[in-house]
DNA sequence: ATTTATTTGACAATAATTGTCAAATGTATA
DNA sequence: TATACATTTGACAATTATTGTCAAATAAAT
């Protein structure tokens, strides 16, 4: 599966667009785009809503990979990160249930 | 199910200890351990650690209840947070495939 | 060879988190 | 009731993490 940031850049490439036409709609440096793209930065909620607008990209398939990624982040050098999702998971689904 | 914060209060009390006590050993003021067991302060890792430690409660437990409330955080206002989160298990998933 | 695009890394700006402190409030009991 | 101790509250200070700029280095395309 690919990383956001690869989404991102391939589908930038595809359109033909360099880091400065992106980097010119969301008012960042070029350096940030670049990180980004690679992996090497998080974007922000509002750079990915923009990216996706600017790119033609899914905005809810982007904005979960995202988010995916940042839910891994908090947990990469946890023995317990996967017992911890499912714990979340749960408590989510019991909130919807009760509020049925 | 119980918070973090509620665990640690219900063993804290069961242990007939003062927020004095906690705070002392954690090197904190007792505002900040206040705060966590109500739930308006999230502890750091090293604290949950401790506080397992000191309160004799199980240190994995408490800390896969603890992480679990971190992932929550991080999607809290989160339509897609749900899905973001099985994406994330499936991430983990693929990985431990992978290292086979 | 130049020009243009991207990457790198040092460091500045900003934002989020974690803490202190003092005063207010709650609780028990002499 | 009063007084002693425990907890809570909220303003704000300190610390740490995140997000950004910039300039120089490297890579890619003519």
């Amino acid at each position: 599966m690919k990383t956001t940031g690869e989404t991102i850049r391939a589908k930038r490439e595809e359109k033909g667009l360099f880091l400065r036409h992106i980097s010119y709609k969301l008012k960042i440096d070029t350096a940030i785009i670049s990180k980004i793209e690679r992996g090497e930065r998080k974007a922000t909620r509002k750079q990915i809503i923009m990216l996706a607008k600017i790119l033609k990209l899914d905005k809810e398939s982007l904005l979960i990979q995202y988010l995916s990624e940042k839910i891994l982040y908090e947990i990469k050098d946890e023995e317990l990160g996967m017992q911890a999702l499912k714990v979340a998971e749960n408590i989510i689904k019991y909130k919807v249930t009760k509020n049925k």
